[in-house]
DNA sequence: AAAAACAAAAGTGTATACACATTTCTGGCA
DNA sequence: TGCCAGAAATGTGTATACACTTTTGTTTTT
């Protein structure tokens, strides 16, 4: 794992951003982060890049840096790409489950027990969204978990502006019912949970919202 | 579409990865890049930046970046993520197709053919991965247009070192077969077909090779 | 002659400088 | 008062500078 500058200024942003501390639209401008992160622009800069590729912020020639504003139609792009990937994912990860991974699974879903009682927000998120990438990291498959990390902070822009507390509950309810077609080995069962619970959370989302701007040294303090 | 000069280098070694003018492991020196193409480090520092993310370049600590050379097990993780998005895919193409959209298929079959048999191997290679792509993109999914993308750019670094001109014939006939169940509206022969094509493209790698590395400017001039 | 130690060269990592574009502010005009 | 024009301020885009690291080549030592 890299850890230079740019990496870690990458990591406070996105975190920044899926756990909604800065909002969509909000502008980033390169000298204040800079300021912020004790280091020059040439570092913000190279983070902004990256961010941009990871679509969590957009780039406007000669304007600047913004947190990235999802539109409903790519929203909704992803989601079908997720239910591609993972309905597919879930079917080929009953074929070596072990019982060792479906403990790894369950002592995952307690964690996200503990959050949700605790009503933290955005470590709920971020815990629901890693059960995901759990699955694909048990497959010893890199590459999906990677690919599914960066699908899903995307959502995470999206998600964590509309999930109430009750999909998140609802949310974890159909993990653990994953989890258990999963025990069960059975196949035909998992890829069908897998892809309604895509379906709920995207229908969960409400696409019609007015979200504020925000000022970047009161979010990243 | 930003066509700004970072965005120009980015396709510029893009291409010639692909291609395989650049060999996996070439050393990239920043200010020979910088020279070639007229610019300052930065730009080619924001362009090997890019192309890292993209898994098309590694980048070393102090030592620099070179081009990828993708072990063996990523490869398969990667051949692994295509089935699973690609069968996908093909079940919700079936679903929506339409005549406009098979003859679009079958016309960028023709163009397949006819790199065949000019015997164009980077022209081949290069329409040989966008069939899939062109797929993505008469569904209207952006988002899933552009991952396959990167998925399959990330292929060529193999597929282009190893592919024999007998493989490359063998795709073009099981596109030409998955059009017809496209047109056909077989939603399981489409599935079938596609992870079996998907399939003997990985079988046809000898994952066994030496690659010499190579000089810059040769390879771009 | 081979290996180790040192010196020179080349290259990367970060900061800074400056040109140019955009935004904001101000003053004049209708 | 409201609006437009122009000027100051702010901010981005690219180049350059410089410290530090790695590599390469040379000399010394065994």
């Amino acid at each position: 794992m890299e850890s230079s500058s740019t990496h870690l200024i990458v990591q406070a942003l996105t975190k920044a951003i899926v756990e909604h501390r800065l909002h969509p639209g909000s502008k980033l401008a390169e000298q204040k982060l800079a300021n912020h992160f004790g280091v020059s622009r040439t570092l913000v800069r190279q983070a902004l890049l990256q961010l941009s590729q990871h679509r969590l912020v957009t780039l406007e020639p000669a304007r600047g840096a913004f947190v990235a504003a999802p539109s409903v139609s790519e929203a909704k792009q992803v989601f079908a790409v997720r239910r591609m990937l993972e309905s597919e994912m879930a079917r080929a990860f009953v074929h070596q489950v072990t019982p060792a991974k479906i403990k790894a699974l369950k002592e995952h879903i307690a964690q996200e027990n503990r959050a949700i009682e605790l009503e933290d927000a955005p470590g709920r998120t971020e815990l629901l969204g890693d059960f995901h990438v759990r699955i694909a990291e048990l497959m010893g498959n890199a590459v999906l978990a990677q690919l599914l990390g960066q699908l899903i902070s995307r959502c995470a822009l999206i998600t964590l502006m509309y999930q109430t507390t009750g999909a998140a509950t609802h949310s974890h309810d159909e993990h653990a019912e994953l989890v258990r077609a999963f025990a069960a080995k059975d196949e035909k069962l998992a890829v069908r949970l897998m892809n309604e619970h895509l379906l709920h959370v995207e229908e969960n989302l409400s696409f019609d919202r007015k979200i504020p701007s925000n000022d970047i040294s009161m979010a990243l303090a």
